[in-house]
DNA sequence: GAGCATTTGTCCGTATGTATT
DNA sequence: CAATACATACGGACAAATGCT
């Protein structure tokens, strides 16, 4: 009945199986080819990008868009650079800062240390194909590795730093996902609207062999670019379920 | 500078703390408060809908909307219905169907059947509110519990019916989260737009003495409504953080 | 850097359709 | 049945970002 979403399962179904990149038909175009005016074409153009289908940018266009699944596992762990690229994306992590500060109170907690102790705070983004996806923080006592920024500019990886130059053997001990909306301080950091939804991925790792809490951290990736998908292996406590 | 989002900001201030299901002025009386056009202010109401703030629904107006958090984890399990009661709201399980149908190849594999083998499908649906929020199918081999429906009719929860008339002890074995844009089936079932997100939240259910597989599962539940968190708490093996 | 065309973003006024109350 | 409220659609206008000359 209603025009515009005809216009979008029309565009859906010539869109699917298109590149990721693809350039869709502009607002002006769609309008004559369908007899409608610009707001139709316009409205069915949001549609698809309410589906996440594509990507629209003031001034450049509409573009076919492509989300990486991103398998969250105990029993198969691949680490997001390797994700990224078997998906045929290209990856990037951008250190934004390194900074010595005493470790705020739920941080601490989770490592088990007491707040205050001099911790490294590390913050990063996270691209992919030169899109911003991803911001996240991590924290990592100062007794664990001395000089973590040091081996941060060698290396991209925490965890590679930490076994190296740490001669410790993190492990992923708690993992928490869930999807939220922006607060305030992300929505700067990952310039995107107040309604884009996100992923937060807080996560522990502990040493292997002693169990001392090593690292937490906090990230953001916005859900129009990773489909997180979390997976519990383990058998688990009985939950009933109605 | 833009307006709509200045409106938008301001409305999302004063509905901070309001109760669920407060109404909202409507989009004539917005335009004029603010003195801008019908077009503007309803803009305005359309991110607040997007942010998951209000609910809209036509002919009737826009409420303020709000979302229970269902957390899934090994440590602590909740029921549905108790998490929903928990966060104040009136919890409500309808059964659909129970059908007795040969094994799907997909749950077969999860539950180590044979395709084919005769189970129950069971399909109910889930409310909050009086407000259809979820969709889910549950597959149980027949040799777990021969007369499953009689069971189902006088008890909602399929747990219980499988302890009491199986005489065995389901313990969740697996769990996989995801958010998704909900396909054709779900669409009509869940009665909702297209770009409604949606988590899928697959299960299995395995005896926990002998180890069997008793029950697969697969829910499906707006975004808008539930926030699912999902919680690993157990030593997950080794993953390359970068 | 400046200028220009293209494309999406915002906004107006108006009208009609449709669901709810 | 009538009033209300949201949904869709038109035409027109200007703003803002992008990409190219």
């Amino acid at each position: 009945m209603t025009r515009y979403l005809e216009i979008a399962d029309r565009l859906a179904a010539e869109l699917d199986g298109s590149a990721p990149g693809t350039r869709v038909a502009s607002e002006p175009e769609l309008a004559s080819r369908f007899g409608v005016g610009r707001a139709a074409a316009r409205s069915a153009l949001q549609e698809l990008e309410r589906r996440l289908l594509v990507r629209r940018v003031q001034g450049a266009g509409t573009f076919v868009n492509s989300r990486i699944d991103y398998v969250i596992s105990g029993s198969r762990p691949p680490s997001w650079h390797t994700t990224v690229e078997a998906a045929g994306g290209t990856p990037r992590t951008v250190l934004k800062s390194v900074d010595r500060v005493g470790l705020p109170e739920a941080e601490a907690a989770r490592l088990g240390r007491q707040p205050g102790t001099p911790a490294h705070h590390v913050v990063r983004t996270r691209y992919i194909n030169s899109l911003l996806t991803g911001w996240g923080e991590e924290w990592i006592p100062v007794d664990v590795v001395p000089d973590l920024d040091l081996g941060l500019h060698a290396v991209d990886s925490v965890d590679l730093v930490l076994r190296q130059m740490g001669r410790v053997s993190p492990v992923r001990a708690w993992c928490r996902v869930s999807l939220e909306l922006p607060p305030p301080r992300v929505l700067r950091e990952l310039e995107v609207e107040p309604s884009t939804p996100v992923y937060l991925i807080e996560s522990l790792s502990k040493d292997e062999t002693t169990g001392a809490g090593l690292m937490c951290s906090g990230a953001w990736t916005r859900a129009d670019a990773v489909r997180v998908i979390v997976e519990m292996s383990e058998t688990i406590t009985h939950e009933e379920e109605r």
